[in-house]
DNA sequence: ACTACCAAACCGACCAGTCGGTTTTCAAGT
DNA sequence: ACTTGAAAACCGACTGGTCGGTTTGGTAGT
C-alpha cells in the first residue's frame, strides 16, 4: 500500500476536521472551504485524498463516527448479562455525558435523520451501522437469556432494535431541549424498561 | 386583521410548498427559488409575506407541523385510560401510515435534530411545541392515575418523556431502515412498555 | 390617491469542484 | 553515496452556478 506517514497523517485530520463540521452543521450545511481554513490544507490536497464531498462524508461516516459508537458499546454488549451491564453504561452516561455532547447528540443518528431520504448512499451505509449495533445488541441478550439472566419469553430482535430506537429518540430529545435532567428522565426509561427484561 | 382571500391563499400556498420542501429536504438545503418554481409565486409575494427564509421556516413549523402533531394525538390523550387509548392510536398507525411518511419521519423530529444546535430561534420554538406534546400526554397520564386506571407509583413527567422520546425514536430508525417491520417492531416496544403501566 | 400585493431584474456572497503547476518522496541506476 | 526521474502529494487561483435577499416598478382594489 502506501507508506506515507505524512499523507495519512493530512488524510486523517481532513477526516477528523470533517467529523466535527458535520456533527456540528450537518452535512449538507458543512463547508469544504470551512473544513480547510480549519486544517490548514489546501483543496488540491483534499481532492487528493477524497474524489468529492460525498465520498468525505461517507468515510467520516465508516472511520470515525463508526468506530466510536462501537467501542462505547463494546464492552457492555460482551457479557452475558445485558441487562446489568447496559444499565450501568447508561447511568455512567448520565452523569459524565458532556454538555458539547447534549448539544450536538449522536452523530450516526444526525446523519440519519438528515441524509436518509436524500441520498441511497449515505441510507445504506448508516443503515448498516445501526444494523450492527442492533444485532451486537440482539447477540448480547440472546447470550443473556442462555445464561438464565434474561426472560425466555422475550423477542430478541423486537426488543433489541426497540432498545435502540429509544437511546437515540433520549439523545435526540435532550438535544433539542438542551436539558441535561431531560436526558436523565429519559434514559431513565430505558433503565426500567430494561429491568423489567430480567428472568 | 386582513380581508384580501386571494393574499391569505398565497400565503398559505407559500406555506404548504415550503412545509413539503423542508420535509423533504431539511430547512437549509431548501431552495427559496425552488418553492418559488412549485408555487408559481415570485420572489416579491414571498418576501412581502415573510421577512425572511428563518421567519418562514418559524411559520411552517408554529401553523403547518405542528397543528398536525396536535390534532394527530388530541383524541388520545383526552381520555382517562391513556395506555388503551394511545396503544390503540399506535397499532392503527403501524398499518395505516404511509410509505411516504415513513421515508420523510416525524416533521418535528426532523426539524429538532437539524436546526436545534444551530438556530436558538428555531430550538426554542421545537422545544415548545415538543414540551406541549409531553405534558399533553403527562396529564392524561395522572388522569389515567386518578381514574385507577394508570399505576399511581409512575412519575408522570418521567415516563411522558420517554413515551415522547422512544416514539421519536421509532420513526427515526424505520426512516433510515426505510423499513416498515422496523417502525412495527420499535411500536411494539412501545406498547409493551406502556402496557406495563397499568395500575 | 393610497395601500396591499406581487413581479422581475439584480446583487454580492458563497458553493463544490477543476486544473495547471509546484514540491516532496522514494526507489532505481550508476 | 550520489544522481535521476517519475509518481505521489499538494497548492491556490479560477469557474460556473446557486444561494438568500434587495430594489425597482407596476397593478388591482378601495
Amino acid at each position: 500500500m502506501n507508506a506515507n506517514a505524512l499523507s495519512d497523517e493530512n488524510r486523517r485530520k481532513l477526516l477528523e476536521v470533517a467529523a466535527e463540521e458535520i456533527l456540528e452543521k450537518g452535512f449538507q450545511a458543512t463547508s469544504i472551504s470551512d473544513i480547510l481554513t480549519k486544517t490548514g490544507l489546501s483543496k488540491g490536497a483534499l481532492y487528493h485524498h477524497f474524489s468529492s464531498k460525498l465520498t468525505l462524508g461517507y468515510a467520516v461516516l465508516e472511520e470515525v463516527y463508526q468506530p466510536d459508537c462501537i467501542n462505547q458499546w463494546a464492552l457492555a454488549l460482551s457479557t452475558s448479562d445485558p441487562v446489568s451491564s447496559i444499565s450501568e453504561l447508561l447511568r455512567t452516561e448520565i452523569e459524565e455525558i458532556s454538555d458539547e455532547s447534549i448539544r450536538l447528540g449522536c452523530p450516526l443518528n444526525n446523519l440519519a435523520q438528515e441524509m436518509s431520504p436524500i441520498d441511497e448512499g449515505f441510507r445504506q451505509r448508516i443503515s448498516r451501522a445501526i444494523n450492527r449495533w442492533r444485532s451486537d445488541l440482539e447477540a448480547a441478550l440472546a447470550r443473556g437469556q442462555k445464561a438464565g439472566n434474561v426472560d425466555p419469553a422475550i423477542d430478541t430482535f423486537q426488543v433489541a432494535t426497540f432498545i435502540v430506537a429509544s437511546i437515540e429518540g433520549s439523545i435526540g430529545l435532550a438535544k433539542n431541549g438542551q436539558d441535561r435532567a431531560l436526558f436523565g428522565a429519559c434514559l431513565e426509561g430505558v433503565i426500567s424498561y430494561l429491568e423489567g427484561l430480567r428472568a
